[in-house]
DNA sequence: GTGATGATTTAA
DNA sequence: TAAATCATCACT
């Protein structure tokens, strides 16, 4: 298993969201290593009313989507949540790939602590719920991916079937197929 | 400064 | 179906 390359990253959002079907995302925490496989992404560009750099619009939040492909992007929501994006693309282009979920398979009793009203099925079925799961902090905003000392994405050369549908929670953009759910 | 809103989750 | 809960962003 060898981490992704930032080249991974710098190509059409769509296919990076496609493509990070199957791979494996993986936290050091400091009581050893959380993780799992990718199976539910989405793609966000500048061109998509649903991005928060929609039209390419700077602003203080959506700052990190403007970085070099592979930069982390984590967002606060709803007065509560976290969410984990990864960008890509080249640089200034303010696209990114938000992670939806995975499936636990590194570390399952440490994310069980992580997750202690949650059964099984939800642990991390969700781009927050993976956030609690992994405790991935959110001082990790606009960090790089690439050579990171603690966030990892593996290719494993899994291949899950992939179907595509209108991505989840938006109001705008709703036309667009780019949610990516592997089985 | 102010108000509406949001790439969600949970419980009921 | 609705509540939780607040940073962010545009300014009816």
């Amino acid at each position: 298993m060898k981490p992704l390359t930032q080249a991974f990253f710098n190509q059409q959002t769509t296919n990076v969201a496609k493509d990070l079907i199957g791979k494996v995302l993986i936290h050091e925490t400091p009581i050893g290593p959380v993780g799992g496989i990718i199976n539910e992404t989405e793609a966000y560009t500048q061109e998509d009313p649903a991005c928060h750099a929609y039209l390419g619009k700077k602003t203080n939040r959506n700052t990190p989507m403007f970085a070099e492909p592979g930069t982390i992007y984590i967002y606060f929501i709803y007065g509560m949540y976290y969410c984990l994006n990864i960008v890509t693309e080249e640089k200034n282009r303010g696209c990114a790939v938000l992670i939806r979920s995975i499936i636990p398979t590194i570390g399952l009793s440490t994310i069980k602590q992580n997750r202690p009203k949650a059964v099984t099925k939800n642990l991390s079925n969700g781009p927050s719920k993976l956030m609690q799961a992994l405790a991935i902090p959110a001082s990790y905003n606009q960090e790089q991916l690439i050579n990171h000392p603690k966030l990892f994405i593996y290719d494993n050369h899994q291949s899950l079937t992939i179907s595509q549908t209108p991505r989840i929670g938006i109001k705008k953009g709703v036309d667009l197929l780019w949610r990516y759910v592997g089985n």
